[in-house]
DNA sequence: CCTACCGATCGGTAGG
DNA sequence: CCTACCGATCGGTAGG
């Protein structure tokens, strides 16, 4: 999910000011070259880790010098978080545009556990798509700071599930508590980043009819 | 789960050698140091991650110098492996023991599956089971053959759940099909190393509770 | 298993 | 964003 500013070609040549406009650290954007700096580093990170992943890979994988995603990103911790707040802030976009601006109570709690499956499918296995996928497995490599501020985005993620799951208990639908069903069904779901092979026959879809098949008993 | 060598103290002086035997390479086994060594390390991979982890840390995990874990091990990666082995042997002899030498046709399959998901929960989270948890989490970070002699284990030990499924799709408690819902029910409970923490009042027997009752239909 | 060490690599920076 | 570089650290080894 590229940023509006990433879908922009190189820029045309500023009006007025010679050389490049220097940006306070706050807020560069220089739009193509900081994006293609974090998707390479989203998807090194996601194949090799966080640790193994040297900011030379970084680098060259942006087409770039060695020192220059510095000029982007502070450090490369920061470069880590950067690549997770993207992978939450599109993973809940596109939960909320799912479900729809409609309320909760226009479909069936079924549905809408298989609309919140089928997206969070999505998000882990389309292609390009490394951003949640590294955050669910490099939580470790963030500093506490960072850890702290990432987890209220977790929690808005997961205060999506809960009244669903609520609602599939009340209907008899689901036997296991709610809190410990959320656990289970986002760690059954997030474990298909480890085996899914496109390739190979499986699909989204094919994935969620398992998965709902598995969780939910008959209404 | 010591082996028996790690369970001896200082062993006795040697009858008659001077300084200590040198065995060859492929059969070294000091017992105590060695053993302390692989507990160190597995303790370390799994907090901070392979990467992340110095031969340093390792050898002071263990009370030695920089260069002594060399002595036991041939290299960082061998150790790692060493780790994953050694958790994936102590899994497969708990779960052949808690299965029983009794044949699958003695209890009913919910019963079996309930055997198997608690003592993989227990594999998982029990104190000082760090072994197995590495070998989930670091998987990439092994070099190809190392993969692939380790895969052989795996498949056994997924071996052990593919019957037990099987049993229950016939009897209708299991409604998806048998290989998606070993890998996400595996997957449910691997995931459960991210968020698990025993003090927090959270039991492996509640836990088999809550997944049984959300994987399972009624009879 | 310790001492002493090596070559390579790493994250990061100054200055342009 | 590149050039040129630095100090620190890392996996690993020779020799005892």
């Amino acid at each position: 999910m590229p940023s509006p500013a990433a879908l922009m070609q190189t820029p045309v040549a500023p009006k007025r000011l010679r050389g490049r406009p220097r940006k306070t650290v706050d807020e560069r954007d220089d739009g193509n070259r900081r994006q293609a700096v974090l998707t390479g580093a989203a998807g090194l990170f996601r194949r090799k880790g966080f640790a193994a992943t040297t900011t030379r890979d970084i680098a060259a994988a942006a087409g770039m010098q060695s020192g220059s995603p510095f000029y982007h990103f502070k450090s490369k911790s920061a470069l880590l978080y950067a690549v997770m707040e993207e992978g939450m802030h599109a993973a809940l976009a596109r939960q909320r545009v799912a479900l729809g601006a409609a309320s909760v109570e226009d479909q069936s709690p079924a549905a809408q556990l298989r609309k919140l499956v089928q997206v969070h499918f999505e998000v882990l296995l389309g292609p390009g798509n490394d951003f949640v996928p590294v955050m669910l497995y490099e939580w470790r490599s963030l500093q506490p700071g960072q850890r702290k501020a990432l987890a209220a985005l977790v929690a808005e993620y997961e205060s999506l599930w809960t009244p669903v799951l609520l609602a599939l208990q009340t209907a008899g639908q689901l036997q296991a508590p709610v809190g410990l069903s959320r656990l289970l069904i986002l760690g059954a779901l997030n474990w298909s980043v480890q085996w899914f092979d496109a390739r190979k026959g499986a699909s989204v879809n094919g994935l969620t009819d398992a998965a709902m098949a598995l969780f939910l008993k008959e209404a």
